[in-house]
DNA sequence: AGCCAGGCCCTCC
DNA sequence: GGAGGGCCTGGC
């Protein structure tokens, strides 16, 4: 397990690691899952976990689900291990795995990603908890559970607008009324199929083929689903060749993908993003 | 100072 | 059906 890649991968927006100084291997992360303050590091053989909220003992099995302990990873990386470009990438970050966050903060989250980048929506997420979500108490440090539907609906487009939010406070809004309503169920979409998760999730304003895959892959169980962003397009292009004869939409290079790398192509789409992004431009 | 960011949507052709 | 422009705000 690599948890400081797997961490700092882009996928969650609400995890700070503990005194900078300290190596990344061995660093402590604190974040807020299943509403409570979780503190977690990588040790030899395993995950230590430390919970200023809650019990640790009823945290750890939830935390071993978030952090997808029982996924095969040999297996899932032999599968996907095709070329010397994607077997690079997993060499470097070997031991990286996709997470299984909760649907709703993933949705939000990723409708903020719009022209963003991970330090605004990071920032971003995090103003809508502390302002809208439930406090938890934590002493001086103190932080909030991520927002329910109800409450981000009740805040409404504007107070969004007015936390720095931009545009994208103009899709959240009308999604955390129809979350809130019920006129769509999140949760159930771990039970439907893939196609029926991104038909539902792309009726949603605000989110298209490229932040359906994401809440499909790191909180949906969707495994095959590959989003499609500008690192992903242009690992595509330079390592794969993928636009040569013609212009291929970003739909149906997701296909290409898809089809190249099989059931588990959401984990070639991470160990391929988290790499080309550090490799910058 | 101006351009561009981890997209999406709408308008035109 | 797809190319092009607009959208908020912040950072370089």
């Amino acid at each position: 397990m690599d948890l400081p890649n797997t961490i700092k991968s882009g996928q969650a927006f609400r995890w700070r690691q503990d005194g900078k100084e300290t190596e990344a291997a061995e660093a402590w992360f604190s974040g807020v899952v299943f509403d409570s303050i979780v503190t977690i590091r990588h040790v030899r053989g395993g995950i230590e976990i430390r919970c200023a909220t809650g019990e640790a003992e009823e945290v750890a099995p939830l935390l071993r689900d978030y952090l997808r302990l029982n996924d095969p990873l040999d297996d899932i990386c032999r599968s996907i291990d095709l070329d010397e470009h994607i077997r690079s990438a997993m060499t470097r970050y070997s031991g990286m795995r996709l997470l299984r966050q909760d649907p709703w903060e993933c949705l939000v989250s990723f409708i903020c990603s719009a022209t963003s980048n991970i330090r605004r929506i990071s920032g971003n997420v995090e103003e809508m908890a502390s302002h809208f979500g439930r406090r938890l108490a934590n002493g001086g440090d103190a932080r909030h559970a991520f927002p329910r539907p109800g409450e981000l609906a009740e805040a409404g487009e504007q107070r969004l607008r007015d936390l720095g939010l931009g545009f994208r406070a103009k899709y959240l809004a009308p999604v955390a009324r129809m979350v809130a309503d019920g006129e769509v169920d999140l949760f159930a979409l771990r039970e439907a199929d893939y196609s029926d998760g991104l038909e539902t999730l792309t009726s949603l304003p605000g989110v298209g083929d490229k932040v359906a895959n994401c809440v499909l892959l790191f909180s949906l169980d969707k495994l095959e689903a590959f989003p499609v962003d500008v690192w992903v397009r242009r690992a595509l292009q330079e390592w794969y060749d993928v636009d040569r004869k013609k212009k291929l939409s970003d739909v149906d290079q997701r296909r290409w993908a898809q089809d190249y790398f099989g059931s588990y192509a959401g984990y070639a789409n991470q160990y391929l993003f988290h790499s080309r992004r550090l490799m910058g431009r």
